[in-house]
DNA sequence: TATTTAATGTGAAAATATTAACAATGTTCA
DNA sequence: TGAACATTGTTAATATTTTCACATTAAATA
């Protein structure tokens, strides 16, 4: 199980998700064509993607949903879990602290960073917020070790540089500023413009 | 220039992000292992990318920044621009409109909705609010042709057949429940959460 | 000017990712 | 029960994406 493909795991997590809300529902089972259908992919790549992290089923009635989330989770969650922090709680900052809040048992955000002393030291979004000043001391503390950049664009660099300094091993960058780090350190890029230009580009050809 | 791979279109789109960049800098010029670097890819990659989409330079000094950024144009834009609206303006809605505010010529956030009646009937953001009763009325007459999802996640599936009954084409979808749209329109989805545990998984993985 | 250097463009190879095809085998129901 | 069916797991084939290797040529330099 050592090297699975980067597209497998963010399948994996996107299953996960709809997983999760069939075992909400009630729904015990579920087949292949089924998940596939959530997710705009073939059967097969989901049988291909399962049979990947070692899951299988001796049953034809699907398979078995809390057992699969637990297959997954062994993929991607550690046992200890996560700790991420957000830095910069404007809009952006404060929507992912409300949206992540209590979805996963292994991955929690559990502080944000903000410059501004307004909102330093205060509960926002219902996880506290430290000044930029208390960074490394809090990192260390809480034990975080991945970062989300939502500062505005001009500050992401030096945020990022940080970030390193304190020792986090993961940054997810929501600024649209290019970032570059070591080799140790794990970074993810996302930028809504080219996802809507995506969108454009394929409204354009269906036209 | 008919069949331009999907990737290459996502990566068109972050080129341009830099190139955009560069011009406000005033960089005329820029080599295939610059724009490789700041996006993490290689040289031979961008080259490949900018030969696909018919583009290509005698100079040894770099592509023409100015030049380049309008093939890119001509590949991603419409000459008379495409309109597009947030559904819901909480948090995330408001995030994405600010941001986007501006950033490019030919694709614009025209309108937002939202049933909350403190909400419709208001500039947020700096774009109008409007009941999600006037959605039809609105989207015809501002001819708007895609629209992001930022409703709770209960609302999602039926704000989609809305949208594609009022004759959208495009759907970018920012809730966690997954949506299906009939084939003439195109559908994006993001979940941050994948995101997030794409960074947890790799982080795990350098331990 | 002649030589060296460094950059692009691209066919071919390699690597990745997806899909087709089908054997194996539970499940359904006549 | 047993034939028909449906679903999984997986190998092989196909398709897509990336990288290699190098010919070509502008620019820099001696
Ligand atoms: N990737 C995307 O899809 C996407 C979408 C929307 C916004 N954005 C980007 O996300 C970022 C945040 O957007 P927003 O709308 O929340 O902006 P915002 O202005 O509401 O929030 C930025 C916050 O960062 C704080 N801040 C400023 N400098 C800081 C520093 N050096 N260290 C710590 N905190 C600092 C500010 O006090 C503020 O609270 C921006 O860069 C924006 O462009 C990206
Ligand atoms: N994909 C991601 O990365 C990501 C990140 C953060 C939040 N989210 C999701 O985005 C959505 C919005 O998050 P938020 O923090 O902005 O929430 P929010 O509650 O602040 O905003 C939701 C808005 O939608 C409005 N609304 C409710 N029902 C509606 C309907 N039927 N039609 C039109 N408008 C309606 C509400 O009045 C509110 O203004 C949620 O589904 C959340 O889970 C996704």
């Amino acid at each position: 199980m050592n090297k699975l493909p980067e597209k497998t795991i963010g399948r994996l997590s996107e299953y996960r998700r709809t997983l999760l809300i069939c075992l909400a529902k009630g729904k015990t089972h579920i087949f292949s064509h089924e998940l596939a259908n959530l997710h705009h992919i073939t059967a097969v790549q989901v049988r291909r993607d399962i049979m990947l992290i070692g899951y299988s089923t001796t049953l034809k009635k699907g398979y078995d949903v809390k057992a699969l989330i637990d297959v997954i989770a062994q993929i991607i969650d550690t046992d200890e879990g996560l700790n991420a922090a957000v830095i910069g709680a404007g809009n952006l900052g404060r929507a992912i602290i409300t949206y992540f809040n209590g979805k996963r048992t292994k991955l929690r955000i559990a502080a944000s960073f903000d410059v501004d002393t307004e909102k330093a030291n205060r509960v926002i979004a219902g996880v506290k917020c430290y000044p930029m000043t208390d960074l490394n001391k809090i990192v260390k503390e809480l034990n975080i070790r991945i970062g989300i950049i939502t500062v505005p664009p001009e500050d992401a660099v030096s945020v990022a540089e940080n970030l390193v300094n304190s020792g986090i091993k993961g940054i997810l960058n929501y600024t649209s500023t290019p970032l570059s780090v070591p080799q140790n350190v794990y970074l993810e890029e996302y930028d809504m413009i080219t996802s809507l230009e995506k969108v454009a580009y394929f409204v354009k050809q269906k036209k």
